[in-house]
DNA sequence: ATTTGCATGGAACAAATGATCGGTAGCAGA
DNA sequence: TCTGCTACCGATCATTTGTTCCATGCAAAT
């Protein structure tokens, strides 16, 4: 089984005197527009210093840009995404420019999407996949302050969570402690009945929230790279109808979820209880998504979707 | 009675097209680091005009930055403000950089916690002071697509509603359309009564959410500079105990009205009303701000506090 | 004590940005 | 029609910013 590596850089763990210092020094040179000459000179610092501040602040997320406009994000595809799929909120991010990781861009807008709608206190469950991952390194530096608790509706999550570093001693965090897939349907369900795992993913279904990726069928996909799959096993689900996964089960064009065989290697809240989540949150984009989201979509397995523009004309075009 | 003249430039009215635009450029350039010619060429316009966008973005407060720390703010004398004066909630910027106008500052903060706090279709009560005047003009761009209305808390706002010409034709302002103070004890009782200016008094309070600055009787106090009072009459309340005023109310340092003669000539909702809505936000800061906000919290006049760092220092070190 | 790693500060440079200036197009009124 | 007047637009230029390379200091590890 192929290790998680650390994605890109690892997430950024700051204290909270770097913290203050960060907030402090973007204010005044968002909000105050001094230069970071004067920042510089306030903080009795150097310049070099301020701009590589700001730059972590806006790096791990802790300097957030939002834009106000209807509904707080932009764009009438939004709108249009909503009424068309019957949805209860979306976020379009504008096309990527040019040959940038999606996913990160995607991870971004989640990211604020999913601080709007938490309140202290909140739990929020998370699903599988690199948009999900992203997000949470968005989000990693609010987290411990605003005492919000994650829970992971699959296995496998550990993985990118024990990177950010984040969640050592307190343990906001509540993970599966298992592989997504296991080897055989036996030892799959025997993990779920394990008392600590059967205690997580009943906690999941208690969120009010939850975050997830979308898998494609492709030979690239997220589930091949990381090894949880093979490109011929995708290749077989694929002529079964499948179009995409959530948590690693994998539905049709309309969103039922296939009677496969890897199914019952899976360790997952099934898309089926997860309905009991008021808000389950997809975020996905790109051309190879667009018939895993439309399928997700139409099966209602999910009710906020965060995209890119291209993805959500293509969306549209295919109602 | 002297005018309200508009306080600085005056607030952009952006069109629908225009917000897209910026919403664009802002994305591109906060979230993705392009730079302004790249984001120029995919847009199809000059470079200086991104540079232009963006400038207009970030001063009508369509572009807003956010900080995310400890609830969203910043600062530990947060936390120290809401358990010295059993606040509900408090915001605290950093101090202003050398001889910068404070309420400008004050009002971005007040502006960036009423956005969290307000939902489509909430009503937004407002009064008067510079304070509220700017925060209003950040916001501005904001209303009109989330469905927020306001009402005013007292007379004399209409003055600088109506620079921001943002609420013409619908009417989502409901303003008390009279001068904050008149001429006779009779006159204003005649004005209270007047079906429109009641009605508008009264649903004042039925809001979720109000703004008020905070006065200080200083000769420049702003109720000197527009005119309603003469620093005679403020020097002559000062001996009487006042330390500061909200909604053209004078109250003493524990925040207890008195009993003014001119209180008779004020069209405004009475503090002891007020006390009807829930969360009353108060946004001021300075020296000379001081003695009149310790009143204001001592009387729990607000339970919302947005002020600048110098300022809560000298509240906490008088408890 | 020495080494190693890491955060910081400084200098210098290239890139990006914002401000100023003049030009042009619309537009109202004489 | 002409004359201001305003708003927008683009070019130029000074400032600001980010990056690279190197030196320094501190602390942990050897």
């Amino acid at each position: 089984m192929s290790q998680v590596t650390a994605p890109q850089d690892g997430a950024a763990v700051l204290d909270a005197e770097e913290i203050e210092q960060i907030s402090r020094a973007a204010w005044y040179y968002y909000n105050d527009g001094l230069t970071q000459n004067q920042i510089a000179d306030m903080l009795g610092v150097s310049r070099i210093k301020v701009s590589r501040l700001l730059e972590k602040g806006r790096q791990s997320g802790l300097i957030e840009l939002r834009i106000n406009s209807p509904h707080q994000g932009s764009m009438a595809l939004q709108e249009e995404l909503i009424a068309a799929f019957g949805l209860a909120d979306a976020r379009v991010v504008p096309a990527a420019p040019v040959g940038t990781a999606g996913a990160a861009r995607i991870g971004r807008a989640a990211a604020s999407l999913l601080m709007q709608h938490l309140v202290p206190n909140d739990l929020l469950a998370i699903g599988w996949g690199d948009a999900t991952s992203t997000t949470l390194r968005y989000m990693a530096p609010v987290f411990p302050q605003s005492n919000i608790s994650l829970v992971s509706l699959t296995g496998g999550v550990s993985a990118y969570i024990g990177t950010t570093g984040l969640y050592g001693p307190q343990g906001f965090a509540h993970l599966i402690p298992t592989p997504l897939r296991v080897s055989s349907p036996e030892l799959a369900e025997m993990l779920r009945l394990e008392p600590y795992v059967r205690h997580v993913l009943d906690m999941a279904l208690t969120a009010k929230l939850a975050m997830i990726g979308v898998g494609s069928v492709a030979r690239s996909a997220t589930l091949v790279r990381y090894g949880y799959c093979t490109a011929t096993e995708i290749e077989l689900f694929t002529r079964r109808g499948a179009v995409g996964d959530i948590l690693g089960y994998f539905y049709d064009r309309d969103g039922q979820i296939l009677d496969l065989e890897v199914h019952r290697h899976v360790v997952a809240v099934t898309p089926q209880d997860m309905r009991q989540i008021p808000s389950v949150v997809a975020a996905a984009a790109g051309p190879e998504k667009v018939e895993a989201i439309l399928g997700l979509l139409r099966g209602r397995l999910a009710n906020i979707l965060v995209t890119d523009e291209p993805t959500a004309r293509d969306l549209l075009r295919r109602i």
